[in-house]
DNA sequence: GACTGGCACTCGCTACAGTCGAGTGCCAGC
DNA sequence: GCTGGCACTCGACTGTAGCGAGTGCCAGTC
């Protein structure tokens, strides 16, 4: 594990390199493009040692060397400082953010800005409806027996669902209904509803026994157990980028995991709070995305988080700057949404 | 332009061995494959007319005849016959589409139910604003100056939009606006609420005007003039059956026009009521998609249409079973629709 | 002891030649 | 008008050879 100044160095030099050319660096090519200060000759020693280790290997005998997986997790870990974003940059993300009218479209503007910034496909998490408090409930008579249930919640998201009602209610009863639901459950966290709402249906009045237990059910269904979260992608033809190489050549996989919402969730589901997660090739638990890396961090208003963000690319990506891009549009959606 | 039966024939063996083949078809190959009770000689000598009136053409010298996009058309204009459902693609079809529970269930099940049928690329548009009714309206108080207005369509399609008003306007007043915007637009079509709205705030109260005004301009932008078209994507990882071979070998143009809603939405929109379209390689206008093909119908409650749906692939695609697949999943869409 | 220059070796890439065979166009004959 | 036959084309594949980038090792130097 003796990996000196110098060795280091060299993990570095050829990270570098190669996510530059996408091309295997030789121990010549890396000591005319960095200072390193000694022969090649040094170098290739320094390579040996490193691909002992596991930082490096070859294609194949007497090709140059290319980063594993671990060398990639060193050098993110311990090579590389936090690429500041340039001006232009900076601008973008402003002009691309103001101007959104609501949340659908900040969630849009924000994807579409990471792809186009970082040139790597794009994930934005709504706010997730656990994390979201309810701000208003609202029931709208569709017909004598439907009613159509509008959440609005204090991230911004609003959710809808269609509500069977067992018999027909009358109008004063729905307005009823709509205020009972408010008064117990605004201002409460979704995750912990499920019990409000079961007191709901046992404190309501006989009458209104029936229809409050079917929309409770309904309210559970939808707004805790099921697809409560949702997500936004793009930048999907940048995958393509770097002609075949990447990926080994079949897209396919990696097409497949990004139609699989529950698969992304998992990737950018934030964990840890604040931190910006990097998860290299093998390190992610999903088989088709073995040769993908995912950079991702957690937004939501001043310090709290309520949804997740990243971006997903080959393992060869330019991790500095693309952790600094995916925090840097974290924290400006998060003032965003401090804003409402 | 003398194109007698038999030549009809060979043209129409011709695409469907390549279809299903994927590799140039020779004379030889088409004879034993095909009753056509002629030697390759003559197939030839048919072959060579076909050529020439640009139905299909060589690769290079000396290999098998591949279909033009012309050779296409005329096979799906007059060689083909839609190919009936097999009972396990009806019943799939049904099991799919039971059991969804609002209208973005529906649409992001019929999606990945036409992706998986197909095995293309299947795109789904959300029923047409400017085809929907106004069921209702329902203004949200979220602060005194702020409003939440959320529109539900009689398609089932449910938009909101913040509205930030210019003064606070008290609970009352909210009340008599939701009154005011509900009696006059309730009911009417999208496409056509300009005027009424513009009616609206001339005859509101002068107490309520200038709330008026700020509600009928977000009103008149969110729901006539912007976004009001939205769409559901499936199945991109089918592009990348077929190798590299289809989309000669980049899928990069493929993938970038997918991300542009308006080109899908140009493509699968609905023109002409209740056919089907099938347009074949050149025949649709965007430059990426020059390679591609797509068969759209539109769909809707009863014999209405209000939004389009469709697939889009390779030219090289079995578009008899394409075609019914997209009729068949249409038509249990619109059934759907029309139960609620 | 660490670094360096030199050297033999590996091996993928490219170019080139040769062969194979699927497929064609044409033509004479039925 | 169809067919069998035939010469021809040309891409795909195979094998060989040379090139060159890159390596590992070793002996020599500071």
């Amino acid at each position: 594990m003796g990996l000196d100044d110098r060795k280091l160095a060299v993990l570095r030099a050829i990270v570098e390199d190669y996510v530059a050319t996408q091309e295997p660096v030789g121990s010549k090519t890396l000591v005319e493009r960095h200072q390193l200060g000694v022969s090649p000759a040094t170098v290739r020693n320094d390579m040996a040692v490193l691909e002992e280790e596991g930082y490096i290997r070859q294609p194949h005998t007497s090709a140059g060397r290319v980063p594993t997986d671990r060398g990639y997790r060193l050098f993110v870990d311990r090579l590389s400082r936090i690429k500041p974003l340039s001006p232009a940059e900076r601008r973008a993300i402003e002009r691309f953010l103001v101007g959104a009218v609501d949340l659908d479209d900040v969630v849009h503007r924000t994807v579409r800005l990471l792809a186009q910034l970082t040139r790597q496909v794009a994930v934005v998490q709504y706010p997730s409806l656990a994390r979201s408090k309810v701000r208003h409930l609202e029931l709208v008579p569709i017909s004598t027996t439907r009613l159509m249930v509008v959440m609005i919640a204090d991230t911004g998201r609003v959710e809808q669902r269609l509500v069977e009602l067992p018999a027909p209610v009358p109008a004063d009863d729905v307005t009823d209904l709509r205020r009972l639901v408010n008064e117990k459950l605004v201002g409460s966290q979704l995750a912990e509803t499920p019990p409000l709402v079961q007191a709901l249906v046992d404190e309501s009045a006989p009458r209104l026994r029936p229809a409050m237990t079917t929309l409770s059910t309904v309210l559970l269904e939808t707004l805790v157990e099921r697809h409560e979260e949702r997500l936004a992608l793009a930048g999907q033809a940048n995958l393509t980028r770097g002609g075949l190489l990447d990926f080994q050549g079949s897209l396919r996989p990696v097409l497949e995991a990004l139609e699989e919402e529950v698969v992304l969730l998992k990737l950018i589901g934030e964990t840890e709070p604040s931190t910006t997660r990097v998860l290299i090739g093998d390190e992610n638990e999903v088989d088709n995305l073995r040769a993908a890396s995912v950079v991702s961090t957690g937004y939501g208003p001043g310090s709290t988080i309520v949804g997740g963000l990243g971006v997903l690319g080959p393992t060869r990506m330019d991790y500095p700057g693309n952790i600094a891009m995916v925090r840097a549009v974290a924290r400006y959606v998060g003032e965003l949404l401090a804003q409402n």
